[in-house]
Formats: C-alpha cells, structure tokens, sequence
DNA sequence: TAAAAATACTCCATAGGTATTTTAT
DNA sequence: ATAAAATACCTATGGAGTATTTTTA
C-alpha cells in the first residue's frame, strides 16, 4: 500500500470506472488494474465489486477510501507547507540576543520583518552571550546576535554593528556640559555598576585593565541587574555609569541625560550575527540576515 | 515523496543516522542516502544536516518530519482499520426488514449478534418489501430480509423461515376453542383489515382468490396501519383478524388470544434473506448471515 | 585514523506499456 | 455487439545491492 496506489484506487471510486480512472490518471487501463488487484491482495478482501455498468466500493473499500482521502489530504498539505515554508513566506524563527541586541537592536528589525513577512512567527530569547551561542550551536536558535567573539569552530560570526559606550550623567551633572572627563574622574564619582554577567560591565572592565587603571579601586555604590534600572538609577541622582550608547539614545535626544567619553579608555565594542557553522539555514533566517545587514 | 521514502526519512531523524537507519530498516546506508538525496531534490531544500557525530533535520526537515509522522501514524491507522473489519470484530452493519422480520425476527438476531460481537454497529431499515429489496439492490443495505421473492436479476434470495398465518381471536370468543373454521364463517365476522401496502394482507387476499372465495364479500369492521394496532384491535373485541403467528406468539402463551386455522385457505408463506448478486458482502454481514440460519 | 556519508557502478524487480482475451450488458 | 476489466507478455526505469572514495572529528 503506498500513496501511489491509493491515488488510483481513490480515483476508480470516484470515477466509478478503471478505464475512465485510467484516463485521468494518464495510466493505461491493465496498469490501473494491477494496482488494484495488488491493493486487494494486501488487504487479502475484494475492495470494488465490478458490477458491469459500474464499479464500485466494497464495505472495506468504503472503509480504505476514507482514510485514502485523508492521506492524499495529509500529502497535499505537506507539500503546501513545504512549499509556504520555503517561499520564505510562512513558518516560524528563532532567534536570541544579548541584553541590549535583545532590547535595543532586534526588536526594530522583527517590526520591520513582520510587516513584510506577516505569516511568519519570530520567537526571540533573551540571554547571556554564551547562553545564547550554545543554543545557536546546538539548533535552538537559528540566529543570535551578541557582543562577544567565541572561539568555537561551530560557530560563525560577523559583525554587525559598533557599539560606542560612553559615561552617562544625569542632565544637571557637573559634567553635563563636557564631551570628555580623565578615567582618574570617574572613579571619585559614585558609580552604577552592573551584574557579573553583563557583557556591557565585562567590556567596561576589560578595557580599563587594557588602560593599566587599577580596577580594585572601583567603588561602585549600588549595582544593578539590568540596563533600564541603571538609567532610571542615574536620572535619580544614584550615580553615573557607563552605558552603551544604543541603549540611551532616547534620553539623550530627551536631554535628560548626557553622554561623554572617558579619556585613556576604548570603550568601543562590537555586536556579531552569530550563527552555525554547518546547520542549514532557513529560508525565512536568510531573508532575516538580509533584512539585518540592509537596515542597519 | 511516498510513504516509504518518509518512513526511511523519519527513521534518520530519530536515529540522528544515516547507517543506524539503514541497520533498522535493514537496508544499506547508500540506498539510504539515495532515498533522503531524492526527498532533498523533490522539495528543493536539505532536509537534514550532516553534523560529522549525528545528523539533525534542518528547520525543513523538522516541518517535513511532523508531516511525516502524521501520514505513517495515519497509515497505522488504515491497516489496522482494514485488519479489525474483516476480522468482523468492528464496523458496522447496514440491514432492512418488511414489518415482520423488522419487528419480530431480526430484533432477537440483533441481540445475539451483538453479544458476540459488541464493536459492530448494526443498522436496521424497516420498510416494504419493495424498498428493502430496492436498498439491498442498489447497496445501500447489505442484507434484507422480506416477505416476498422478486424476479430482479441482481437479487438473490433464499428462503428463512415459514410463517403460517391464523385467525386470531380474544378469549372470549366463541371460537375460542375451535381449532379451525370455515372461510364462510370468518366472512360473516366483523373483520380487522390491514393497509394497502402490507404484505400480510396481500398475502391473505392472495390465498382467499387462490380458494376462489368472493373477496368483495370482505366487509373489514376497521383498516389499521400496523400489527400491533390489530392485535389491541382484537383485545378490544373491535374484530377478529389474520396475522402471522409470529407476531402474536407472546399474546398466544398469555391466553389473551387464541389462534385457529381457516379451512380452504392456505394461509403460509415465507420470509427471505435478499442480497445483492454480484456485490461483495462484508465479513461482518456473512457472520450475521450465519447466525441468521444457525438461530432460526 | 576511524567513522560516517557520498559516489560509482551493477543488477533485477516492478511499474509501466501494448495486444489480446474474457466477461457482462 | 459492445464496452469494460482481466490476462499475457514485454520493456525500461529506478530501487537495491557492493565496492570505493571523500569528508570530518
């Protein structure tokens, strides 16, 4: 019994007739024929009873031509959603990103992604760096975009965009007329760190053992775990901290807050499309990496 | 695309192998790899991605696997649908009856039917012989079984069980314990008649113009519509009737009514099992044809 | 180096065909 | 007599095999 054989038996039922099944089908007659009679030998039972004028289902050909229909159904179906999914028009995407792609990057390019491709779903995950790079490596996500590099071969990256950080003060700050102040400054002022796992803290640290600053003397007065808190901390006067620009745009623009560079330190960092290496790309991620190096 | 391709495909997916599929299906890798190749080409797209260690499905591949898995879950499903049908332990059973076989015979046969074989749904169509004999010509009933044979080709028919017919009377009647009486005589009693359409009735007048007897003499005290209308009729000392002993043997044993033959009238007949010539009966409906003969 | 999949090739089973016979109207 | 399905027989595609190479961990 495959589908093949179900076609045709489907197709006498309905054509009440080999012959005329045959013509449609673009089969000769003794092909139909043998098709049936291979089916009724499966089944070991009689399936159409050829009445002469007319041929038609047994109670077990009854039976065998509901399911048929089903399958061919179920076939159909396959293949249109086969088809949707590769037209790059249908289907779902998953996707992950750290803390400030996840809050400040991504969520742009999805809005524009949708309205161009509506029957897709995008599923973002939000997660550290390395979170997010082993689900990429494992297939759980079919696109993460980071601010770190990884060494593993698995994995490919590319750069997306830069991403500046600079010391952010609220907008009656002593320095909120300057462009610039010493690294020496900012360790007197009371300063908003962030969590262990940040990859914003991580490079804000990395690049002051970079500049020889003795980073033991930091004496953060509060820290906080996500990036929104420590806005909100500078606007009420907790303290200062050095943010990425990305994530500040908008206060900026406000003038309720004020950025300025610490001179001695690169606070420059990058954040990467990372994907696998070996696992095939979908049509509908292809389409998203597009829309990613276009819009940016 | 056919079932089998599928079956090998989805036995890669969850071996994560190419050789440890081809080991369970016991076929060799490269059949396999020629069978997933040509799915490949069909839908234009991988389907599975060759990591080196294990093979995953690609995004495709997982939207083809579910389909996959659905079709041959469905295919499970038709055989062993097929399997319980003509193993004659499900389905269901479609039979017709004229008012006598309908009332009084296949009722008990039903029940026993059942019994043996609870997963049977049977269905019973009551309606003149005419119509039955139509139905089980035309397939819509599998088996019927009626009160009168038919010259239709297509039909054949065998002979179930005789019914003799008697005057029946109330208790109290005069007649009450005469074992026979005259044809004159019944004619000079207010007579319960049948409809036009009812094969008893048929039958009575038939025998009374086969004796020669003067049937416009027939002067019916009321015409009623069904058997048990007459029999309440003769309780109710409206009149007297003819009926198939088989309808009144409950009211016989009762003592409520009391039955005796007619003199000249020969008043048998038969009921007979119709079926269709050239259709294929089901399994189910030739077990209940053999109960049919083994319980009459 | 070893294991997995791909490639190259050979073979035969079978799906397809045509010609014809049988069956039923 | 005619139309439909079955039978007989032939052909060629492709599904299955073995042997080998390529790839990658």
């Amino acid at each position: 019994m495959d589908l093949w054989q179900l076609h045709i038996f489907v197709s006498v039922v309905e054509q009440k007739s080999f012959s005329r099944a045959s013509e449609l089908i673009h089969l000769s007659q003794p092909t139909v024929s043998t098709h049936i009679k291979e089916l009724e030998t499966h089944f070991q039972c009689r399936l159409l009873d050829r009445l002469g004028k007319v041929t038609e289902p047994t109670r077990a050909g009854a039976i065998l031509y509901g399911y048929a229909k089903q399958m061919l159904a179920l076939k159909q179906e396959t293949q249109s959603a086969m088809l949707d999914f590769l037209g790059h028009t249908k289907g779902q995407l998953l996707i992950g990103g750290s803390t400030i792609p996840a809050g400040y990057i991504l969520p742009k390019m999805i809005g524009a992604f949708k309205t161009a491709f509506p029957d897709v779903s995008i599923f973002m995950t939000v997660g550290d760096t390395g979170q997010i790079t082993r689900a990429v490596k494992d297939g759980e996500l079919e696109l993460g975009v980071v601010g770190a590099r990884t060494s593993d071969p698995d994995i490919v990256q590319e750069k997306l965009v830069e991403d500046e950080m600079k010391l952010v003060v609220p907008a009656g700050h002593e320095w909120a007329h300057r462009t610039s102040v010493t690294c020496k400054a900012v360790l007197s002022q009371p300063l908003i760190a962030r969590e262990q796992g940040s990859g914003t803290w991580k490079t804000v640290i990395a690049s002051m053992e970079k500049a020889r600053v003795d980073v033991s003397r930091l004496a953060p007065a509060v820290t906080m775990g996500n990036c929104v808190s420590v806005i909100q901390g500078i606007l009420n006067n907790v303290g200062i901290s050095i943010l990425s620009t990305i994530a500040v745009t908008e206060e900026l623009a406000k003038g309720r807050l004020h950025a300025l560079s610490v001179e001695d330190l690169d606070l420059s960092r990058n954040f990467y499309l990372t994907l696998s290496r070996k696992r095939t790309r979908s049509p509908i991620c292809e389409k998203f990496i597009q829309f990613l190096k276009d819009q940016i």
